[in-house]
DNA sequence: GATTTCACGTA
DNA sequence: CGTACGTGAAATCC
């Protein structure tokens, strides 16, 4: 597809308002042409779906049934994104969230997306998901073979605007030049490179249907796309969390905060003593080096082949140091990742924690964060809190893996299980065993069991529900033989994405059961991944009138903040979005029963920390 | 200086 | 039970 001459423009600033009905932006001049475009209405467009991309972290092209028709500056126009949200609401695509994070700064929520790295990330799997990826992956090349562009130095300065030539360079692939966007951008090339991105769309959407993995795939892209446009929220609107609260939380562990280093040194010293106290005088040991803490615990008669919590919290009675050393641990945790810094770093002045977040890193697609947003110690939770006048609504699934299990099988017996609220309560009935052995072994099957006391218990589960303990065996083998998985959403899961590392020291037979436990694991964890976030954005598109904010995702546990009276409104409406994500992924049957029953845990609270199992 | 290992928090 | 992630400090590699 190539654009006829682009009406390239920015907006003068002076969006004019007509009417409430039909918002019109006056445009009149481009950053190095000038263009005569005339006049331009939002309302000439409400009739068909525009496509619209975004490029680099500046400029827009929008265009209407694939002709160019504005493009603008993203900083200059925030009320034209308003408005076209407001009139037409268009299905946005772009080559990143990072678009959409400049366009939410500007405080617009983009409804629906078509985000070309998430897809790619769903239908090729993997992390790397930039421009030259997706293009290479679309047209058949070989992505080791992706041109880098040479490092910047005094001799070789960043290439001119003119000097780009054409998107795709003379080996088939995208130029580095272009991937990396921090050249100054003339309005024809902006408009080449949405003209590419726009044709990445269409020849991703064209990998779908050839793909021919149901409708489901499709439901996907979309649901992902939207997680994306979610992912870039929380980074902008952050975790509301009390920082005094969180200070006095970390006193408790580590003390008050030090006001200078002689002070930090002493309190250091002081915990360092508190474990070295039960050594002979004068004999010491770096507490930080796991090394010399072996050592230490060699010289007190115990002797370890790591010094883990785990292994030594078998070991409390051994000798009087084993307790201090664990409190040790604990309060080391506490200092060096979740205490006086990290409060500094990541809690703004406006008392939101904020990180990065990725909608689909890793294997199996499970969202990701940074700043200890994934893995704050459960004590630091109180800190976490409603602002006034609001309150959070928190919701975790319940048994979400078993259900997926039933759900992505098609096992009609534990279809069948999920109509409980304890589902392990019939599985165990029907097995004849203990609920606690049943959930053992249920959960032993999702994850490649090694070790086995419930082999027996196994062994009727297979009997018992063999379409989806099938469906588990088959992904195991598949993974053994080194075969790609794909998710029951679609989300390719590449057997290179396995972490050799980890058991590179182990033979051959233990590798294979490694592969097939990541393969099988991959298989729940990653539907249940993508049920999460369909859930999730079915909330996010659906709360808009609540004034509700969903400010963190948990892998299976939703926390939105909303202002107090619409709380009750928000937990109700949160449960008709986990039906109607059950509903999408599969329809009702002929006796009009949900074949899989998802259930959630919903409370409202002022704290994280309250109201948590 | 960059990469790997150990350890540990979350699901 | 097992998988995944992000993190920080020490140890190791180059």
């Amino acid at each position: 597809m190539r654009w006829p001459t682009p009406l390239a423009l920015t907006t003068t600033g002076s969006t004019s308002s007509a009417g409430a009905d039909t918002p019109s932006v006056r445009v009149s001049s481009c950053e190095d042409e000038r263009v005569d475009g005339g006049g331009f209405s939002l309302s000439d467009l409400a009739t068909g779906e525009i496509v619209s991309v975004a490029i680099g972290d500046h400029a827009v092209a929008f265009t209407f049934e694939g002709r160019p028709t504005l493009l603008i500056d993203i900083g200059d126009a925030p009320d034209v994104f308003h408005a076209t949200e407001q009139a037409v609401s268009p299905r946005w695509t772009w080559w990143s969230n990072r678009t959409a994070l400049k366009i939410i700064e500007l405080g617009v929520r983009p409804a629906k997306c078509w985000d070309l790295s998430a897809a790619h990330r769903l239908l090729f799997g993997g992390w790397r998901s930039g421009p030259e990826q997706i293009w290479a992956r679309l047209h058949n090349l070989d992505t080791a073979s992706i041109p880098h562009r040479m490092p910047v130095t005094l001799f070789n300065q960043a290439l001119d605007a003119g000097d780009l030539g054409e998107p795709v360079g003379p080996d088939g692939h995208l130029r580095p030049e272009w991937v990396d966007g921090d050249w100054s951008k003339s309005s024809a090339q902006v408009v080449s490179w949405a003209d590419t991105a726009l044709a990445m769309q269409q020849l991703q959407s064209r990998y779908i249907d050839d793909l021919h993995h149901g409708p489901q795939l499709r439901a996907t892209v979309l649901s992902e796309s939207a997680a994306e446009l979610l992912c870039a929220e929380l980074e902008v609107d952050g975790l509301p969390v009390d920082a005094a609260v969180a200070a006095s939380i970390i006193a408790g562990f580590v003390g008050p905060r030090p006001r200078d280093a002689a002070e930090a040194a002493a309190e250091l010293k002081r915990r360092d003593d508190d474990v070295l106290q039960h050594l002979p005088p004068g004999i010491t040991f770096d507490l930080r080096s796991p090394d010399q803490v072996k050592s230490l615990l060699r010289r007190v008669g115990i002797e370890v082949p790591d010094t883990r919590a785990w292994r030594l919290e078998a070991l409390r009675d051994a000798h009087p140091i084993v307790e201090p050393l664990l409190a040790w641990r604990r309060a080391e945790r506490v200092l060096t990742t979740f205490g006086y810094a990290w409060v500094d770093e990541h809690i703004g002045p406006d008392g939101r924690l904020r990180g990065l977040w990725s909608g689909s890193d890793g294997a199996a697609g499970r969202m990701t964060a940074s700043a200890g947003l994934h893995n704050m110690p459960a004590e630091l939770r109180p800190a976490v809190s409603a602002e006034s006048g609001y309150a959070f609504v928190r919701a975790d699934l319940g048994q979400i893996e078993p259900r997926i299990l039933a759900a992505v099988s098609g096992d009609p017996k534990l279809a069948a299980a999920t109509r409980a609220d304890d589902m392990y309560a019939p599985v165990a009935e029907q097995l004849r065993v203990e609920r606690e052995i049943a959930k053992v072994a249920v959960l032993g099957a999702m994850y490649g069991q090694t070790t086995g006391k419930g082999a027996e218990a196994l062994r009727r589960l297979e009997r018992e529900y063999p379409v989806a303990m099938g469906y588990l065996a088959n992904a195991d083998q598949a993974a053994q033989g080194g075969n790609d998985l794909r998710t029951y959403g679609g989300r390719l899961v590449p057997m290179t994405a396995i972490n050799i590392n980890g058991v590179s020291d182990r033979d051959a037979r233990s590798r294979a059961a490694a592969r097939g436990r990541f393969g099988r694991n991959a298989m729940i964890q990653g539907a249940a991944a993508e049920f999460f976030k369909t859930w999730a954005v079915l909330m996010r598109a659906r709360s808009n009138h609540l004034n509700a904010r969903i400010v963190l995702c948990l892998h299976d546990e939703l926390l939105i903040h909303v202002p107090e009276d619409r709380a009750a409104e928000t937990a109700a409406l949160l449960d008709r979005c986990l039906q109607e994500a059950a509903h999408r992924w599969a329809p009702v049957r002929s006796d009009g029963l949900q074949p899989v029953r998802f259930v959630s845990d919903t409370s409202v609270v002022g704290a994280w920390s309250e109201a948590k199992d």
